[in-house]
Parts: structure tokens; sequence; C-alpha cells
DNA sequence: CAGGAATAATACGCATCCGAAACGAGTATT
DNA sequence: AATACTCGTTTCGGATGCGTATTATTCCTG
């Protein structure tokens, strides 16, 4: 089913969201770290420092210094790769499954919601 | 019409805006930064910085700084209130304007090709 | 096995942001 | 006019992020 969004209906659903993120005192992301957490959960595994710089196009000291931030916030996890110890991969955690959790449920009733 | 979103289509609307805004070179903005620009531009004015402060639930130097930086992009501008010196009215520019048409468009495309 | 390529992390100098508190200017109260 | 209040900004020490360049490991190739 195509969602047939009006300009003004998707701003306001951005709005909104942000508005309960923003509001719920949840920890404030940027637009990249934000992109990087739902890549990781939502693309197919393994998910690299490389892979993940290529994807957003920027560079990989960016990626590095998202995933200390989300780590220190247990959002993700980082382990070697056993195979090819130069790989770092990024892991999914209880935490940010729970957090997406509650944005997902944030998304849909403010979409449900849209005038 | 109401949008019955499901948790994965929710998830992966935000994942592919965000990829488009990442990947785009845009301006890294955080979540309260997003917010107040999308407040500015949605609701009806005058925008102060205490009203903006209140309605985020944020403390009053976020809202200044968040000003600095997205008037420094020139997504907003600041303008005494000639009514009430004491206040700072927050104003739209037409820079933010066209961001914020850039984002829309960007919005309503990946909802439309949303599986 | 030696040299080079690839990977993630770190160093650097600088900018931005944080919350809490203090501040200056403007308005209201008495 | 003097005092109290309101509003936005600034200051403070500390945390975080940036891009570029460099480093330490690990793998690959000749």
């Amino acid at each position: 089913m195509p969602f047939a969004l009006k300009h003004s209906q998707a701003l306001r659903l951005w709005h909104d969201v942000g508005l309960g993120i923003v509001r719920s005192g949840e920890p404030d992301l940027s637009s990249r770290q934000i992109t990087i957490l739902l890549t990781v959960y939502m693309e197919p595994p393994p998910h690299t420092v490389r892979g993940l710089a290529a994807k957003l196009n920027v560079t990989k000291p960016v990626i590095t210094r998202a995933l200390d931030t989300m780590g220190s916030l247990d959002l993700v996890s980082r382990r070697r790769d056993d195979s090819d110890r130069r790989n770092v991969v990024v892991q999914r955690t209880v935490q940010g499954s729970l957090y997406l959790e509650r944005f997902s449920d944030l998304i849909i009733e403010k979409a449900r919601t849209l005038p």
C-alpha cells in the first residue's frame, strides 16, 4: 500500500514524532546517529565500520565516534570479526531493540492521528 | 485518512529519509534542532525562546544555542519584539523554507515507495 | 617471509553542546 | 523612583563531534 502523504502531513508527522522524542528526554541523537542505528537494526548483517561509512557516505571516524556514543548508551555493541580480525562487527542490543520499539510505537501513533 | 503504518514500515521510512539526508550532505541536525525548526515553520507565530523551551521541555540556553547554529545556517532568524523588547521573535527564512521543502519532498517520496 | 594493502582506532586542533548559574536589559509593581 | 520580576544571553567547566592525518593490527600477495 502506497502512503500518499501531503507536504503538510509529512512535516507534521516529523514534528510530532520529534516533539515526542525531545519531550520524553530520550538522548538527543543526530540524523547520522539515528540512521546508523536504524541501518544496523533493519539491514541484513554483518555491519562493519567501513560498510556503514560507505553506505552513509561519511568518513570512518564518524562511524567510530557514533558507535562510541551509542555504545555507551547501550544501543549497539561491537565485536571483532573472528574470520577477519581487522573487521569490527556492529551488533544489536536488547536496549537498542527496546529503543526502536518505543520509536516505532511513537511514529505509528502520530501517523494514525494525522489530520 | 488515517495512516496505518506497521512497525517495520515506520522504521523503514525513518531509515530511508535519514539516509537521504545524511548522504546528501545536508547539515547534521539533532532531534532537538529539527523539532525547533519544524515548530517555527508549522505552528502559529509568534515564537519566543521561552515559548519554545516550554513546548520542548528543555532549558532556554538549549533554544538559544540551537538558534545560533540554525541562524548561521540561515534556517531561521531572530528579531526583537518591539511591543516588549525583552522578547525575541524567531522568524522563518527563505533558506529554511527551501530546506523544509526538500525535506518533505524526500519524506513523501520515501513514503510512496514503502513496501 | 617481506612488503604492501586494508581495517578500525586514535591524535590533533577546533567547534559545538550540555546544565547550572550569573548577568544585563526591559517591564511591572508599589 | 525604587524594587521586583521577566526574558534572552552569556559564562563556566566538561563532554562530544568534526575532518584530516596518522597509527596499530591484520591480512594478502609475490
